[in-house]
DNA sequence: AGCACGCCGACT
DNA sequence: GTCGGCGTGCTC
């Protein structure tokens, strides 16, 4: 014996010596036979592949391998782990491909990706395609090209076959979908098998990146102009005939102050040319247009060594919470609206990276927070980088792997950036940890992005803070349990007074017949008064169109979807009906659908309502809008901003969007329609949400030092005790209300809780199965299960819906209940003849 | 998810 | 009689 060999485990070779490969006894640690592949696709389990022996020492946990699924697919696929224990069927198709050099995830993602799949009972494949950037993400396309060598021409087809073949010769290749609707009415699949058969066309798997790079279109002017006055000089007089183009030159020269490229879009719109007068331009050799990839926003600012000067009181926070950490992993820090918790964030930043350490810091939606982001450039400068969903894919995959090769400091993101490649975070700053924008609730994987965050953490022993002025009923919960240490800080920077907020009786104004149109003559007085000091006001109405519905005054029935039971909202700007829910529009009709009437009428008011109706009053005010329908693209809600910045707008009307992150000087107003469309009750966390929102609302008022501000809440309610706490800005005492009624009736976070959504076009169908589904749930789990019950919205775009909550306690059996809930779902699916449900799950959400 | 295979209505 | 509709099952 002249080596020793290696402690072997006979179960993972299946024991038969023969397949063991001879170097399997030199090096161990590194041989295995089988990966598991997780693919992007909604498939509940991984996937074995085999090794091949000349890449055994590339296929790692972390890298993408190219490999062969089903019939005719191949995909990129990630390697979670590799192992020896040989799977119970035969037939075991090899990696095709290793695609990365070094592993692209590191072990905190694996354990992270996994966890996700297992606490919101989501798939793998779901994840991976979440956090990937699209630029790693690879899937193959069937094609549908002419055979080489084909004497195809030479065949005689009927004139349809021939007219496709004609079509795939000319373009090269079509893809199936393609083929499928090349005729108007009928499929061309048959027409297509039979130039198949004839040896005419064949199919093939194209390797498709998903990845599209974004180009766009920069405007430059023309080398020979640039310093050169007198040129340009003859180029203006050259113009002074060709308006549009002399406009365009002007808008140019306006724009490229701060960067010589402007986006040709911008240029358009701002001369409100068309790129016809560009082409001219072009032509004359006074402009050139390039092609540039989309880039990351810079914001050019260089580096600087200047230190934060926190006030007494930040000072005093700042200390406490690290002392915080001295006893607590995570840290939950309130810090009212205007306390100044970015200079905290950035003071505790300087120090981490003064040691070298690194940090992410996460943000709500950045489009409407480019001023922090501006903020923090001035301190950390090219040692920060942003990532969120408007940065270029390549950015995307550049900054990605920059992460995985530790290069990178600091991080400043929106959600997605959690699923960056760290192998070491020092600390994770989480700002606004209660938004709903931290979570991820359309589409599944459903997952709440603090939550996560906070489980990374715990891989990589990183510290977290998450701040927040009205921290969620969770983070509290946390704190009361001694689980999260807390700092607060209450004190407004620079003693910006605190708002005075009105309540104001709807019922009792209207019964008096003091209203003007949708405004209390308080809210009424007070919106005039400031907009003639100069100031700006800004109105919130939580609901977009012009009516929320339209119903007939002879029969009383609201118009509705045609496959939603939703009653549709009314827009002025299109003249159309449009259903919130399916986004079907429709046209608007003179008589009553139902029982011929012409004596249909809007009701409710919505955003463009508010606007119409605020121009009535004030004619001479300048007055705006912005919900999703005016927002529907970034650059356009910049502009908004901007022009209420500059004082363009005396009065901005909008909804949701405009409570977050807007500070203005001259705000010194802000009202609220009706404070009771947030509070309907929709589930357990409304009120917490409508908290929440309100109090962001009135965070917007007076930000400045020395004034007075005032905000008006018009409600029909006026004694619900919500509003109550909200008067009183009293989070703590809104806390406490909340978490006891949630105690109370047992909600989250007293227990863990589930909801089922089921859909399908028949009615009966979906009752049956979700009847069987909780009635086995509750036979099999201890839990407290309740519906299956009709939504309020009990059917959308045809399909209907049925909710089963459940809540489970919290305890060990949680990961083995929420097995079992899966197992029960499907199984109960496998014996019902029609299987076309859709079934979304959510875990505490 | 996507795609092949398989069993019933409207057409040549 | 077929074509092609969708409903069902499988993918390492």
């Amino acid at each position: 014996m002249i080596f020793e060999l290696p402690l072997f485990d006979l179960r993972i070779c299946n024991s038969d010596w023969k397949q063991i490969p001879y170097f399997y006894f030199f090096n161990f640690a590194l041989m295995y036979a089988y990966a598991e592949v997780v693919l992007p696709l909604k498939l509940r389990t991984s996937f074995t592949y085999a090794i091949p022996e000349s890449m055994q020492a590339a296929v790692v946990a972390g890298v993408r391998v190219l490999v062969s699924f089903g019939a005719n697919k191949f995909y990129a696929g990630m390697v979670l782990s590799c192992h020896n224990q040989a799977p119970n069927y035969t037939r075991i198709k090899p990696i095709l491909e290793v695609l990365d050099q070094h592993p692209i995830l590191h072990p905190p993602q694996i354990q992270l990706w996994q966890w996700m799949s297992k606490y919101y009972m989501s798939n793998l494949g779901e994840i991976m395609d979440a956090a990937l950037p699209n630029a790693f993400k690879l899937s193959s396309e069937r094609i549908y090209q002419i055979k080489p060598n084909s004497n195809w021409q030479e065949i005689p087809l009927d004139a349809d076959a021939q007219m496709l073949a004609d079509a795939i010769a000319s373009q090269g290749h079509l893809k199936s979908k393609e083929v499928q609707n090349f005729f108007e009415k009928k499929s061309g699949i048959a027409l297509l098998n039979q130039l198949i058969q004839l040896g005419i066309v064949e199919p093939l798997e194209e390797m498709k990146d998903k990845y599209v790079a974004q180009y766009e279109k920069y405007i430059v002017l023309h080398p020979d102009l640039k310093n050169n006055s007198e040129a340009l000089n003859t180029v203006f007089k050259s113009l002074e005939k060709k308006k549009k183009e002399y406009q365009v030159l002007l808008n140019y020269f306006a724009l490229s102050k701060t960067d010589e490229r402007v986006l040709k879009s911008d240029l358009i719109i701002k001369s409100e040319a068309t790129s016809a007068h560009i082409k001219s331009l072009r032509d004359k050799d006074i402009l050139i247009e390039v092609l540039q990839a989309k880039d990351r926003f810079d914001v050019q600012v260089p580096k600087s060594d200047k230190q934060v000067v926190l006030t007494e009181e930040q000072q005093t926070a700042f200390d406490s919470m690290k002392q915080a950490f001295e006893t607590y992993q995570t840290v939950l820090f309130r810090g009212i609206t205007g306390s100044g918790k970015t200079e905290i964030y950035i003071r505790w930043l300087q120090q981490i990276f003064e040691k070298g350490g690194t940090a992410l810091l996460v943000l709500p939606e950045i489009a409407l927070t480019t001023q922090i982001v501006k903020r923090l450039k001035s301190y950390f400068g090219e040692s920060m980088v942003v990532y969120h969903s408007l940065v270029s894919q390549n950015m995307k995959y550049e900054i990605w792997n920059q992460v995985a090769q530790q290069k990178i400091q600091f991080i400043v993101g929106t959600r997605s950036a959690l699923f960056l490649p760290y192998q070491k975070l020092d600390a994770i700053l989480i700002d606004e940890e209660h938004d709903g924008s931290l979570s991820q609730m359309e589409v599944s994987p459903r997952f709440n992005g603090r939550d996560c965050l906070i489980y990374l953490a715990h891989q990589m022993q990183s510290k977290v803070l998450l701040g927040s002025a009205t921290p969620s009923s969770e983070s509290y919960f946390n704190v009361l349990q001694k689980k999260y240490g807390y700092v607060e800080l209450l004190v407004r920077y620079q003693d910006a007074a605190t708002p005075n907020i009105h309540l104001i009786d709807l019922k009792e104004r209207e019964k008096k017949h003091l209203m003007k149109s949708l405004f209390s003559p308080e809210l009424f007085q007070e919106i005039e008064n400031e907009v003639e000091q100069q100031n700006q006001v800004l109105l919130f109405q939580n609901r977009r169109g012009y009516a929320p519905y339209i119903q007939c005054e002879t029969c009383n029935t609201a118009i509705q979807c045609d496959q939603c039971d939703v009653r549709l909202t009314y827009h002025s700007t299109t003249n159309m009906m449009v259903c919130h829910y399916c986004s079907k529009t429709f046209k608007l009709k003179n008589a009553c659908p139902t029982c011929g009437a012409q004596s249909l009428k809007t009701r409710g008011a919505g955003t463009q309502k508010v606007e119409e109706e605020l121009g009535l009053l004030f004619p001479q005010f300048r007055i705006s809008r912005m919900d999703a329908d005016v927002a529907k693209s970034k650059k356009r809600i910049e502009d908004i901003l901007n022009a209420f910045n500059q004082g363009e707008i005396d009065v901005l009307i909008g909804t949701q969007m405009i409570s977050k992150g807007l500070d203005f000087e001259k705000l010194n107003t802000v009202g609220v329609l009706n404070a009771d469309t947030l509070m309907s009750f929709i589930d357990y966390r409304t009120h917490e949400k409508a908290f929440q929102t309100l109090m962001q609302i009135i965070g917007r008022a007076g930000r400045r030092a020395n004034s007075s501000s005032n905000v008006f809440l018009q409600t029909y309610h006026i004694k619900d005790k919500l509003l109550d706490f909200v008067v009183r800005q009293d989070w703590q005492g809104f806390m406490d209300f909340e978490l006891q009624m949630r105690k109370e009736f047992i909600y989250p976070p007293f227990c863990t809780f589930i909801k089922i959504e089921m859909k399908h076009v028949r009615e009966e169908l979906l009752s049956i199965y979700s009847e069987a589904v909780s009635k086995k749930i509750n036979q099999t789990i201890k839990a407290i299960v309740l519906g299956p019950t009709k939504p309020m919205i009990a059917r959308i775009r045809n399909q209907y819906i049925r909710h089963i909550y459940i809540k489970l306690p919290k305890n060990k059996d949680l990961a083995q209940s929420k097995i079992q809930i899966q197992e029960i779902i499907d199984k109960e699916l496998l014996l019902l003849s029609n299987k076309n449900f859709s079934i979304d799950i959510f875990v505490d959400c």
